[in-house]
RNA sequence: GGCGGGUUACCCAAGCGGCCAAAGGGAUCUGACUGUAAAUCAGCCGGCUCAGCCUUCGGGGGUUCGAAUCCCUCACCCGCCA
């Protein structure tokens, strides 16, 4: 995140408490003892962790939500402390339904170098609050098998690790349980233990997913420091229906734009339905709840001007991508959905708004099935085939019904560019080349 | 270590020698309606040089005119017993 991002972000101050505003948003699904976590909060700065796992080369929307608890504690004055897990993502936490495929070391360490450089763009590191960035690798490696069993694991009881969610469902599921994952509790517990030690830390924030986890690391601080610390679970995201959130198309929307571009991740935003839009508004941006009430009254009012929804993608493209890009992600929306004629806007819009869309270089001739797959509308070219077979594919907004088609010289616009569309809003951009 | 059960397409789950590219449900995708929304209805839903052909039912090897279905073997999972 750019630094006038950062700089431009606060927390709303007609809340008497970042407690009070947590709850507001619709953040905290669980927590320890609220009357004491809300007394800790109160009571001048504390230090809070979130833990982040390198199980994918980027970060995606779902830990968009943990970034931002973790910047709105810090704007509350708190120093917020980003884990990337060095070594639990060596060993992964247990999903409900089946053991994770282990990768290689060298491939977590990538992995972890991306989400750390990811994570930092989200809080600040100046200041009285500065952010710091840890490695749970930095204390977990140095530790032998035995001083692990002796020092860690004689405070866990095997019946309260047995109860816990992740384990429990994968005991009674086909897949069962390695011990490898069934010890994944006490490496996140130890992770608490040795940030309270070293740096004070009293709170973990993290999904209710992780809760489980989360409640180890206090009864481990319990047991061997006799201290009582904090947690707070956030809701897991997911939309009117219950469906899990952060899938578009059934792929994650990605932080990394290389993965997910800012055009595609603004369309994912703008596509919000009217039902979600005031939950997205409050989990996903820093607008005051005057603002967001004034958008719920404007959206019930006129729901088809969406206007909450394009607030939201411009405000939350903005957060994870800059205000050019949202500004750019916005504009090529604007000309592309704007108009039934493509071949009536100009050349050098036109060209700006192409240059947000995935792209196919191709040719007068080329068959339009091979350049619906080239550019990642379509899986395969028998999907192409399928999708212009059922009327879903056109050329400049004019239906393409022969399965067979060939881009032609009057295709282009401008005499340079094809805009290729497959269903209502998947677009990518033809050029010759 | 012994015995029994299991491994099917993105997920769940039928099939138990030919009529199986494989029932059913969900998800995705497409069309209609709309507001680039939701709901609803309809279609599609392995791949290809697409009225035909090719490759799939944990891996490998057999039996058979013919196997997801039978046999052997290997791997992994579950349960009971030791």
């Amino acid at each position: 995140m750019p630094p006038t991002a950062l700089a431009r972000q606060h927390n709303d101050p007609s809340f008497p408490s970042v407690w009070e505003e947590l709850r507001w948003r619709g953040l905290v699904q669980v927590s320890t003892d609220e009357e004491a976590l809300a007394a800790a909060l109160a009571g001048g700065p504390i230090t809070a962790y979130c833990g982040f796992d390198p199980t994918a080369p980027s970060l995606h929307l779902g830990h968009l939500t943990q970034l931002l608890v973790l910047r709105r504690l810090q704007l509350a004055g708190h120093r917020p402390l980003g884990l990337v897990g060095g070594s639990t993502g060596l060993i992964g936490d247990p999903r409900p339904s089946s053991e994770r495929v282990l990768h290689t070391k060298e491939l977590v360490a990538d992995w972890v170098a991306a989400v750390r450089t990811q994570v930092e763009r989200f809080l600040d590191f100046e200041g009285p609050a500065a952010a710091e960035m840890v490695d749970n690798l930095d204390w977990t490696a140095p530790l032998s098998a035995i001083d692990f069993l002796r020092d860690i694991g004689k405070h866990y009881r095997i019946g309260t690790m047995l109860k816990k969610d992740a384990v429990a469902a994968r005991l009674n599921s086909e897949a069962g349980i390695s011990y490898t994952e069934f010890s994944y509790q006490i490496l996140q517990g130890y992770d608490f233990l040795e940030l309270y030690r070293s740096r004070g830390c009293v709170l973990q924030t993290g999904g209710s997913d992780q809760w489980g986890n989360l409640t180890s690391g206090i009864d481990l601080i319990r047991r061997a420091e006799g201290a009582a610390v904090h947690a707070i679970g956030t809701p897991l995201i997911t939309d009117s229906e219950g469906r899990k959130f952060s899938k578009s198309e059934g792929t994650a929307v990605w932080l990394d734009p290389a993965q997910t571009s800012p055009y595609a991740f603004f369309q994912f935003w703008l596509n919000t339905s009217d039902a979600d839009v005031v939950s997205r508004l409050k989990v996903f941006t820093f607008l005051t709840r005057e603002e967001i009430e004034d958008l719920e009254r404007t959206s019930t009012e006129r729901p088809g001007a969406r206007e909450a929804q394009r607030r939201l993608a411009w405000e939350v493209t903005a957060l994870v991508h800059g205000d050019a890009a949202a500004d750019a992600a916005r504009d090529a929306s604007a000309a592309l959905f704007g108009t039934g004629d493509l071949a009536s806007i100009d050349e050098g819009t036109l060209e700006a708004a192409l240059a947000e869309l995935p792209r196919a270089a191709g040719a007068v001739g080329d068959r339009l099935d091979v350049l619906l797959v080239a550019s990642g509308l379509a899986k395969s070219n028998s999907d192409a085939r399928r999708a212009a077979a059922q009327g879903g594919v056109s050329v400049n907004n004019r239906r393409v019904d022969d399965e067979d088609a060939v881009l032609t010289e009057a295709d282009l616009l401008h005499g340079r560019f094809a805009v290729l569309r497959r269903g209502k809003r998947n677009l990518a951009a033809v050029v010759p080349g």
